[in-house]
DNA sequence: AGGTGATTATATCGCCGCGATACATCGATG
DNA sequence: CATCGATGTATCGCGGCGATATAATCACCT
């Protein structure tokens, strides 16, 4: 997840950890931390796996006056690995954190994986919501008043979800004929 | 937030491990996972910190036929753990998880410290809410379409969540008046 | 000239929670 | 009587977070 995203940002231009960071919560930050504490460590990882590699240092001798920072830039493995994910987009990609990521790289996304992400996210959260109605509608009275507010408030917004993305899957299917 | 909803299940009656995690799912399951893979060594921590005791096996022997469940049941040290957690209720207890575990247990939560969590939760919104709007604003027309597509929703979304808290705050006040 | 605080930058540590998995028993259904 | 789903306890590895350390640079104020 972390690892899809370093190597989507990495798709456009080599970066070094702290700017990969700002952009992350530039565009997902209201959804997701994207915290230090996981990029410094993952980017270790994908390193070693050969995906990304440390760009010379002669490139950033060209903009010296600044220090120390290290630019990392995508293989052809990385590259790889990036459309094997969204390939491979399964139960795991639907889920809340996941999908907001994916989505924010929908640009560089096949369509057709584009439409199978959408729909997958759609049942899941209408699962969700059969799940709050069905709470809703079996406890009746005895259900603590706090808890219940709380799942009315979760049926509407996952029926909300659902409408968004049947917007989304409409848009795309247009896009698809024309 | 594991260990806060233990300490508040427990409260009600003492339980063994699969109950727990049943009843949380129920209680929460749309919002949390509640895995087992979290459940049993929280339950050994909670243990060895004194909060809950494995009560004697004369009693589950009376219901027997079952077989080999460790029921807990909370110690005195327990309850003023689960007190001191509302107490304390702080910033970490806005964020999405852990405040739908804590309006879980809002009826046994003094009417002081529910409106500082409801307060403190409508706070950690309208700044999320507000960072979508400067996003939403600033960037205008450079960003991805699907990325703004997500904020638009995202904001919408929040602002919904906003308007309910007011009136859970509303509620409470009419309640505190009478 | 000097101090102070925000920003840029990298990195580690411990903790929490999840998913997968293993194993064993019980009840109901066929 | 076999098989499947529910009951029940437990562990493992991993991914991600928050807190924290360190340090240089920059902008601003005095």
């Amino acid at each position: 997840m972390f690892e899809f995203a370093l190597l989507g940002l990495l798709h456009e231009a080599p970066m070094h950890g702290y700017e990969l960071r700002k952009r992350l919560h530039d565009l997902l930050g209201a959804f997701r931390a994207f915290s230090y504490g996981s990029l410094y460590p993952t980017l270790r990882r994908l390193q070693r796996a050969g995906l990304i590699v440390e760009e010379g240092p002669e490139e950033s001798a060209l903009s010296w006056g600044r220090r120390a920072r290290k630019v990392y830039k995508l293989t052809p493995e990385g590259k790889e690995r990036f459309a094997d994910l969204l390939a491979n987009a399964g139960p795991q990609t639907w889920d809340d954190d996941s999908f907001g990521v994916h989505l924010a790289f929908f640009s560089r996304t096949p369509a057709e994986i584009r439409m199978r992400i959408l729909e997958g996210r759609r049942r899941c959260v209408e699962e969700r919501r059969e799940g709050l109605r069905e709470r809703l509608a079996k406890t009746g009275e005895q259900i603590d008043r706090y808890t219940r507010e709380l799942h009315r408030q979760g049926l509407e917004s996952t029926e909300r979800e659902v409408r968004w993305l049947n917007e989304l899957i409409a848009h795309e299917q247009s896009e698809q004929d024309e």
